[in-house]
DNA sequence: ATGGCCTGTTGTACAGGA
């Protein structure tokens, strides 16, 4: 074995994806699987389903209804644990090391609701909250961490580029793409000087998208998607990002997320 | 105008997604 695949994939629900899933590992095959958005605690969360696909290993952050993230492996994670930020035990962290020393972080960044203003709308204060706290902790960490192999992977729910949504201009208002949004985001980016993965392979400025909502029956002739699912790595693994592919296909199947999955495949 | 749907809850309408 001399690389490995890795997805991301807001599932909007475990327990209704696993056809979709079992889908998933036809097509690419993934070694590991960073889940968001599972909604099931521990006791509903599907393991055997799971390791049945060969998933044996299985970090789970879960709770009752909403969020709720996991790291699903074929290979064993090591150092599995689950972080709160912006003091709330609201399961959108876990983090795991797999191959050794690759430190795999999945987060799903809270959504924001519809207002884009802090002052009126309490979810989108803490969506800047929870990325301000991210940035500051690799920024305090810088040190011990910049030695670190470390992909940053999840539904960050923020399109940061200009080619990262359908419309850049009518887009600039709303929650997703606000210029609040996307210099905390570019703050966290460079905190440890990511790589984004993804673009990497779909440079700029080709649109490409992960999410189309459910709302637009017409989604596929409409295409108004964004990219709000993304896959980073720290510099030392930069060059060892061999091949990354946005999974668009699942977006067809029956039973879909909104969200499609995302795949980055690295040199060992 | 993006468009108005999907999911979980001990539910039978509502919150939250984005």
């Amino acid at each position: 074995m001399n690389s490995f695949k890795l997805v991301t994939w807001n599932v909007n629900s475990i327990r209704i994806r696993l056809t979709p899933l079992e889908l998933l590992c036809r097509l690419v095959n993934p070694d590991v699987i960073c889940l968001q958005e599972v909604k099931a605690k521990e006791e509903d969360f599907p393991f055997e389903e799971i390791r049945r696909l060969g998933f044996e290993h299985i970090g789970l952050y879960g709770m009752a209804g909403y969020n709720g993230v996991a790291i699903i492996s074929k290979h064993p994670l090591k150092n599995i644990e689950q972080r709160d930020w912006v003091g709330k035990r609201d399961a959108r962290h876990i983090k795991a090391t797999v191959f050794d020393d690759i430190e795999i972080n999945n987060i799903y960044i809270p959504a924001g609701g519809d207002i884009p203003d802090p002052i009126e709308n309490l979810s989108f204060a803490h969506k800047l909250c929870f990325m301000d706290d991210i940035s500051e902790y690799f920024e305090q960490h810088k040190n011990e961490l910049q030695n670190k192999k470390m992909l940053l992977c999840g539904d960050f729910n923020v399109a940061p580029l200009e080619c990262d949504v359908w419309n850049h201009k009518q887009l600039l208002k709303v929650v997703c793409h606000t210029p609040l949004e996307t210099g905390r985001l570019d703050r966290l980016f460079k905190s440890l000087d990511f790589v984004d993965a993804i673009r990497k392979f779909y440079p700029e400025p080709q649109k490409i998208y992960s999410l189309w909502s459910y709302r637009n029956p017409k989604w596929q002739e409409n295409d108004k998607g964004r990219r709000l699912d993304h896959i980073w790595v720290t510099p030392n693994l930069s060059n060892r990002v061999i091949n990354s592919t946005i999974i668009k296909e699942l977006r067809l199947c029956a039973r879909p997320s909104d969200h499609v999955p995302v795949m980055t495949e690295i040199k060992l």
